[in-house]
DNA sequence: TATCGAGCGTACCGTACGGTACGGTACTGG
DNA sequence: CCAGTACCGTACCGTACGGTACGCTCGATA
């Protein structure tokens, strides 16, 4: 998946100050997101939004790149891994993943790019996906690889492995909340819903060892 | 879930053209979706548009349960059920789900519900999840249950029981194909992707005699 | 044949919004 | 103290689109 061309630079403070106002309008629903109502709610004038961002498209694509970068944890590398440390690596993944899909700013940013994917012009449907989607992909497919070296996991695609590990994560939280309904998880809710679908996914490719 | 007010009656056949001609301009980019374009395409004045839907909700929401109206299968009823007759069912679900989430017109209506979410009002989302995600799993639900009572399946909660079948079957692809990414399954790919789905599923929820 | 209603096509209205222009202000460097 | 820069606030422009009004045709009914 082709991410859209390189972020340039990062926004200064101010600049992300007003990418913060851009989502805090997308958070408070869909249609208010207008250039003026950025503008006021950042307290800049219009013409600086264009200057910085060029036009609507760029000011979006900007927003999507900014909260990508804030939801992006650092990659650590996978060593040691035995039945119990490779749960745990899954465990969070499923943590993490469910936190994020079900924030409502995720939700109000993936509405976005939803809709704007039907439109065709800028893709911030394939910026969100190559930073959603894809990025936790590339994380968690060297866990499942260093598992199955270790003798956990058995499995002779690491990307449908992946793929299915993310079915049962997330079953069908995403698209009910594109679709609009409440269901707001706690964090309880999400770690057991995380348990739940790392315990499913060993019992499908665990070896008998764990 | 709330459907939002039950479909009033039946579209004429002049109507369903109408209808048909909303899908077809959802399908080919959700921008052009005007009440210019509409009555252009279905050769019908703005006038008539309005004195048939109200306004453009209206409109929008008839063309969604329009399209619902045609998706619903009939929900035969389960009689005898051994382990080669669940698995069909299952099969059959996960084939017509798969088709149906990866067709043009509900990617499209999907993304329109999708985008009318963000913003209140006449909740498209709802009749989208209500006939979609809801409706299939109430007709799952009941396989299920008789799969637990002829001793095939174990599980303590249909519902979870479901959504963790939901889960294995649409993996990732719908918010791929709602966020732009190309991606179009054949019917072979999806009849292997249902199988892989049933095979997982039993596995996790069957009995030994399966 | 006269009347009537349904509906097509087109013209029109109001407004909201993307984008631009411009005056005013504050800070920075010489 | 002056020039330059960056930016705020506001006014403005053009257009696209939702919604309305109106004249016309056509088929049905008496």
């Amino acid at each position: 998946m082709e991410a859209g061309a390189a972020a340039p630079e990062p926004p200064s403070v101010r600049q992300q100050a007003v990418l913060d106002a851009v989502l805090a309008l997308m958070v408070e629903g869909g249609d208010q997101l207008t250039m003026d109502a950025v503008a006021r709610r950042a307290s800049c004038s219009k013409e600086t939004l264009y200057k910085w961002y060029g036009d609507r498209d760029g000011l979006l694509t900007a927003t999507v790149r900014w909260q990508a970068s804030r939801v992006h944890a650092g990659r650590e590398a996978v060593q040691t891994l035995d039945g119990t440390t490779l749960r745990e690596h899954l465990q969070d993944f499923a943590v993490s993943w469910l936190t994020v899909i079900t924030s409502r700013t995720s939700v109000a940013l993936n509405r976005i790019a939803v809709a704007h994917a039907g439109s065709r012009k800028s893709n911030l449907g394939g910026i969100v996906l190559a930073n959603g989607r894809f990025a936790i992909g590339e994380r968690v497919k060297p866990v499942l690889e260093a598992g199955r070296a270790a003798g956990l996991l058995a499995f002779a695609d690491s990307e449908s492995a992946f793929r299915t590990f993310f079915g049962l994560v997330g079953r069908d939280i995403q698209i009910r909340l594109l679709l609009g309904e409440a269901l707001d998880l706690d964090a309880d809710e999400i770690r057991r819903d995380a348990d739940r679908a790392v315990d499913q996914f060993l019992a499908l490719y665990g070896q008998a060892n764990t």
